[in-house]
DNA sequence: TTTTTTGAACTGACTGGTCAGTGCAAAAAC
DNA sequence: GTTTTTGCACTGACCAGTCAGTTCAAAAAA
């Protein structure tokens, strides 16, 4: 099927037009004869490749967390492979997160707006994703309590998300209110947080 | 004057209905006559204490972020009145971040879903509220500082807001997705992260 | 006391405009 | 010759904001 191939193209240019839009305005705000015209495609061609509004935006959430969770995979396993300890593992899937918010800012600002709203649609979707990329820290700290790196008193769940909020929140920020950091000084920040080091020693 | 009581009361059932529709629908996706149903009022009642439905959710975002920065206050100087420690401080901050998230979990959502989003009318109102909030965390950090309590080193801005996000997220996550967690759960999770119990004493 | 007036607060039907989604014939791409 | 895209007219639902009229408690007049 080669077919597939122009079809993706399409696609992608839509969904690159829906998630900057959606993450500015929201998205019953976005229209979609603005995603048309921003995608440089006729309205029909957005129904030609897609249900209806919410099933493009639900295919793009999917694509984005997707991109995300690979991501944060990426750096852990490559950490363990060159002998790193779990938390270096952490500390790379920080800087792995930073990375990918700094290149998908949009995508991340949508995420995070859409998350926590509950009765929408895509609900359901969200949840599953983000499950998912909870679950790729949650392993690393579950591995680092088996190896004694951690103590077997933290709580993995809270403490996953509490990471995952951490660094989301921090990464927006950045990007809203201080864009003149370096990306460098945000994973130092974080990092001296993760390790104890700000009131740490105890 | 009584008058004033009762648009006092009017405006106040406005806010109620008004952040519960928008935390679950986004702003966008809230009619109007939505508001004005659940708050027992006519439409044009609405519109007798607002000048727009914007204007209201300005007004709502203003009153709200006031309750959040004046309860971070209260612990903070209750902690520094009954002889606590700067780090004792940050962590009653952080109970009361929880606890007012826990009272106020529509508002808290709807704050995380619009504070980052460009290009909207009340981005400039956002951003004042907001540095109202971290300036809060800020002014306890340096303090902090200053004692000797925490390291020279730490980046206040950026440290700041990481605190604030890991709260926030953290809080979120609890009532979406682990609402059968105790609310101290939550508070030692998120204190052994501050206090470095993590993978901390370096 | 009783009656009348005043005005702030509130009401809800109505308007003008917007937008998701449809239908389809013709062109372009493959 | 099949798939994909285009362009564009159309519809029906929906919605922010308006406005002429109503309510009622308290002040003024009788």
């Amino acid at each position: 099927m080669e077919s597939s191939t122009r079809r993706q193209a399409t696609r992608q240019k839509l969904y690159e037009a829906a998630v900057t839009l959606i993450a500015e305005q929201g998205f019953s705000a976005t229209t979609v004869d603005e995603i048309a015209e921003r995608a440089g495609v006729a309205k029909g061609t957005v129904y030609y490749n897609f249900a209806s509004k919410s099933v493009l935006f639900e295919e793009l959430l999917r694509h984005g967390v997707g991109l995300l969770t690979a991501s944060l995979r990426e750096a852990s396993e490559k950490t363990a492979a060159s002998g790193g300890s779990k938390v270096d593992a952490l500390d790379a899937m920080i800087r792995a997160g930073l990375v990918f918010i700094d290149r998908y800012p949009a995508f991340t600002q949508l995420y995070v707006a859409e998350l926590w709203r509950t009765n929408r649609a895509w609900q359901s979707t969200l949840a599953v994703v983000r499950q998912e990329a909870v679950a790729v820290v949650e392993d690393v700290l579950r591995g680092a309590v088996e190896d004694g790196e951690l103590s077997e008193e933290i709580d993995i769940p809270l403490t996953a998300a509490a990471l995952v909020g951490m660094v989301l929140v921090a990464a927006l920020d950045w990007q809203a209110f201080q864009p003149e950091r370096s990306l460098d000084d945000v994973h130092s920040a974080l990092s001296r947080l993760l390790q104890g080091r700000v009131s740490g020693g105890r």
